[in-house]
DNA sequence: AAGTGGTCTAGACCACACA
DNA sequence: GTGTGGTCTAGACCACTTA
């Protein structure tokens, strides 16, 4: 048995809910991931083994094993055979997660504000068509809407939604995000397919952005699919490469 | 019981190797995998519930649904809880994955080339020294790059590794990937931190990249990590934009 | 009511790293 | 040899969806 185990403070996890709805594997990784956050447990230090972990909770090898592994998907946590769980020593920063831009800048605590330009029905082009998997010319919903946060716009947003969801006003695009709205119609979104690029700013993008004349800007174009895998919105978007950028933490399997 | 579950062709799954050093759920789950991508199993189509499976496999539930979950998280299946379990509806893309852009054009059918412009030792500047966790000032490996694609100069790439490796040699980085080299001396990447974003091209780039003078090129600023958590690797690149971009599939969970 | 995935248990054997 | 994580089994109960 090792000595040198990292033992956290014992109140961190005594008080597992076993009747209420969350997981126990929850309540464990997002303890400990706040407590690795928040350097209770130090980058380096090294976990107990799984089985020790488990009787000092009260809990099974595999919901510690899955707890774990939820950290260790993440980035925060390091695993080896036959040596054990060490927290990671780099820097730990968050993850790039399925949620709108609106969401993005509202959690950074900005303040994000809307304009909608144009938001009216018109029938697919074959590119679109394609990737809602409607038939072109059918009617698609448009929308093209411009993105700021503390008063300074940020992004271009063109987006093409099915039919069904040609009832969302103007108005709400101008409050919520598009995400937002869809999940209190009930459609989550599951699935996104993402391609991040960059070119030079078209004329209207220069205008909007304030991007000097011949600039670059940064395009995503996404595919977004609900939990049955039907698409759910197509879009590309145009950010300001100096006001924006993409942040992902990679985990090798 | 449902009647209109998919049952694939039988042969598929009946010569599991219980012997050999291959996890049965990744026997599972990459044969699962290659009858979707290859429309062996249809998009949309039902798979039978996950003991039915484990009872024609002979296999237990949780390592049927460990293979299943695998899928699910690389956006090939969805799951949902009194309903059963889907083939996803979307275009199947690849992931964007852990590894260098030489294999990334390795991989698809292209003639990768690497020219060396300068490989050195010299003093840590503070961005660097934060990244790689080492002492400002202190020496570490340096290299400048261009990788080019069927003889188009497609990136240009800095990097920065700690002085351990300083006995790598120009020739060999014009032979191979940084990343195999490193696998080869037994060092593993593990989780790598990447930011992406755009912006105008230097004087340099512009030349060696062949593009037009103030146009935009794609950025990719990346802190790699290995097995223990240990910063390996610190680099910036930049791509022609017209040539390279980043493809991802997001799954909410 | 029946069927599905979501969670959890209490064991077991194995491969790998290290002293 | 000892300790670790990696895999696997054979059950159990629950929550949710559909009929």
């Amino acid at each position: 048995m090792a000595n040198d185990d990292t033992v956290w403070p014992e109140e961190l996890f005594l008080d597992l809910d076993r009747t209420g709805p969350i997981p126990l594997y929850f309540q464990v990784s997002s303890r400990l991931e706040s407590a690795i956050r928040t350097g209770v447990i130090a980058p380096g230090a090294r976990l107990e083994n799984e089985i020790a972990i488990g009787q000092r909770l009260g809990l099974s090898r595999p919901t510690v094993r899955r707890a774990i592994q939820e950290l260790v998907d993440k980035g925060l946590l390091v695993r080896r055979r036959g040596i054990g769980t060490q927290v990671v020593q780099g820097t730990v920063t968050r993850q790039v997660e399925l949620t709108s831009l609106y969401e993005d800048l509202q959690s950074a605590h900005h303040e994000p504000g809307t304009h909608v330009i144009e938001h009216d029905i018109r029938p697919a082009t074959d590119v679109v068509a394609t990737s809602l998997g409607v038939t072109p010319g059918s009617d698609v919903v448009y929308m093209r809407r411009t993105r700021s946060t503390d008063g300074v716009t940020v992004a271009m947003l063109e987006n093409y939604l099915p039919p069904e969801f040609s009832d969302i006003t103007t108005a709400q695009l101008e409050e919520r995000g598009l995400y937002q709205i869809l999940r209190g119609r009930g459609v989550t979104i599951r699935i996104a397919q993402q391609k991040i690029g960059a070119r030079r700013a078209h004329k209207e993008e220069t205008e909007l952005l304030e991007i000097d004349k011949g600039g670059p800007v940064l395009t995503m174009e996404r595919v977004a699919f609900d939990s049955s895998g039907r698409a759910i919105e197509y879009g590309h978007h145009a950010y300001r490469p100096d006001m924006y950028s993409f942040e992902t933490t990679l985990v090798a399997k």
